[in-house]
DNA sequence: CTGAAAGCGCTAACAC
DNA sequence: GTGTTAGCGCTTTCAG
């Protein structure tokens, strides 16, 4: 008893005495059509209960009523880290009120990208936006759609639509700032090297450590997770003691580090200048709070959904946009 | 340069020198086919990048590849409450290795449920699993497709296939675990009253109390959610200070209600019990831990996704499914 | 084993 | 204003 069999258009048209074109009409409020079959159509429509079917829709419009937005991180990831749930809330903001439903895709831990591709792929969406790639293959991939794509960060492919900040500006505030509070040794936390922000952030504290005229050497490779965060930092802070600030590449890192020196024995901000990156919400709930680079999640995905709309309504928006971002200055440097 | 035009099954067969037919049949591994024909197909389709158009391929199997979560609620409430997140795991878990893809959707705040609905109505996927859904019209409307539906919570409505736990069980356990701790005055903090879950574990608490022949008029009425919690908890316990136990319906409302407690200077376990619901990730990050009952999102969803599956399949499973939940005892009570 | 042909449910010219 | 007629891209009998 659940399953029931739809009534399609051709059911309604009969129910209405009209043909069928008149009712693709009146269901799709196109221009010309009288009161009366009007009426009748909608009637017909709510007795029998009838939806339009969008996979013989879309087949001729091409058009689903719906976007996605594809996350191709597994998905105990997208729900640990406040980034994503900011992200996918501007996506939906840029698509109130214009009548497309907004998805949201994440990848099983053992399947990869491979299925989300497909699905992608197989036009069963309008268009996309994409949040937090790694490397260039899936940005690639995915942009071989006949469907338009806008990424949330640089694809690190030339053509491609994308929203991101000034990852290497930002990454030398932040350093700048640790420079400007009498910090001597600098070491950074990166994020993962496949991922542009991870490495345009490291770029950004080399080249603010070389206009001071030091040496950026002091590195270490994180993920953008809390554990990753930690391990990197303590690697750091264990080898090289001398170290007294760390820029972090992002809020949930830098309260990985901030339990590595504790582990350690020092306390920040006294023995150990922190800035983040993201001004996420741990950023304020961390003890100490983090002075970090603003970040907002929101506005670049409800960014990236308004170009989409643009792409869906056959204009080309203007790519790359970059978000501004300032230094938020708190207690842990 | 993104969107190109996707080449159909017509270039296909035309590079591949077959028919249409026979190029379909290569493609979807339908028996009888020779081997040259099939590997000029195949090479055809990896050479121009085919892929099947899932419109027109949905048009006559009434398959699209991919299934739905609705989760009638606003992401902020599924990004912050750690059922959701499980839960969604185990869906993903049942459709693993099937080739369906399983998409997530949520409702924008100011919407309301009805884009999601249209959304799945117009057949854009094969079926769904519905979680946390409140009242009782949601549950019709979905049940009216035309696709198979399984919900997590039983949906109140009769002949809908759901899976759930026993919640008058369970939360006459709670209660009678509070009772032999030596409770005198028990109240209860309750889920929303429009949820088959608020109202089932409130009449659980009342079955109880009711056999130990004691009253279960102490009641608030919460949401689910943290601040809710708190807020119910505060309001109980400081027009009746003369509680010494709680039963909370979730374990979030839990670390509310502790909260709660701690303002009105009272300690958790020594002046207050409590007891909880969901053996969330919570409950052990609270302090102090919490008593609690299991309730694991992730089995549940996981077996939906296999009803839901054997739908798909032309099956009719057993519905409904429920799940035993037991004690799980920690500091709290 | 393979091709021809019909048709899934819908929209969009095109006539009337 | 409204009906007729083509398809959209694909699967699936049905012959051969």
């Amino acid at each position: 008893m659940s399953e029931r069999i739809a009534p399609t258009l051709d059911d309604v048209a009969r129910a209405a005495g009209v043909s069928r074109a008149t009712a693709s009409r009146v269901i799709n409020g196109v221009v010309p059509v009288s009161r009366p079959a009007a009426d009748a159509v909608r009637k017909a429509v709510t007795m029998l209960g009838y939806r339009p079917n969008v996979a013989a829709r879309a087949l001729v419009t091409r058009r689903v009523g719906a976007v996605v937005v594809l996350v191709p991180e597994t998905e105990d990831r997208v729900f640990s880290d406040p980034f994503f749930p900011r992200a996918y809330h501007g996506a939906l903001e840029a698509f109130h009120h214009t009548g497309i439903h907004v998805l949201l895709s994440m990848s099983h831990p053992q399947d990869g990208v491979g299925p989300m591709l497909a699905f992608f792929l197989s036009d069963a969406t309008d268009g996309a936006i994409v949040i937090s790639h790694h490397g260039q293959d899936f940005a690639r991939s995915v942009a071989a759609s006949s469907r338009p794509v806008v990424f949330v960060g640089n694809p690190g492919v030339p053509g491609l639509a994308y929203v991101d900040v000034d990852h290497v500006h930002s990454a030398a505030t932040a350093t700048r700032h640790l420079l400007s509070r009498g910090a001597t040794v600098i070491g950074t936390v990166t994020g993962p090297m496949d991922m542009t922000a991870g490495v345009e952030r490291l770029r950004g504290f080399r080249q603010a450590m070389a206009q001071a005229g030091r040496s950026g050497h002091l590195v270490a490779e994180g993920d953008f997770t809390f554990a990753g965060g930690e391990a990197a930092a303590f690697d750091l802070l264990s080898h090289h003691p001398q170290i007294d600030a760390l820029f972090v590449a992002s809020d949930l890192m830098a309260s990985g580090a901030i339990r590595a020196a504790e582990r350690l024995g020092r306390r920040v901000p006294d023995d150990l200048l922190l800035v983040g990156f993201d001004d996420s919400l741990i950023a304020t709930q961390c003890i100490p709070q983090l002075t970090t680079m603003e970040n907002r999640p929101d506005v670049l995905a409800r960014t990236a959904g308004q170009m989409l709309l643009e792409k869906l309504n056959g204009r080309e928006p203007e790519s790359p946009v970059i978000l501004p971002s300032g230094l938020i200055i708190r207690e842990s440097a």
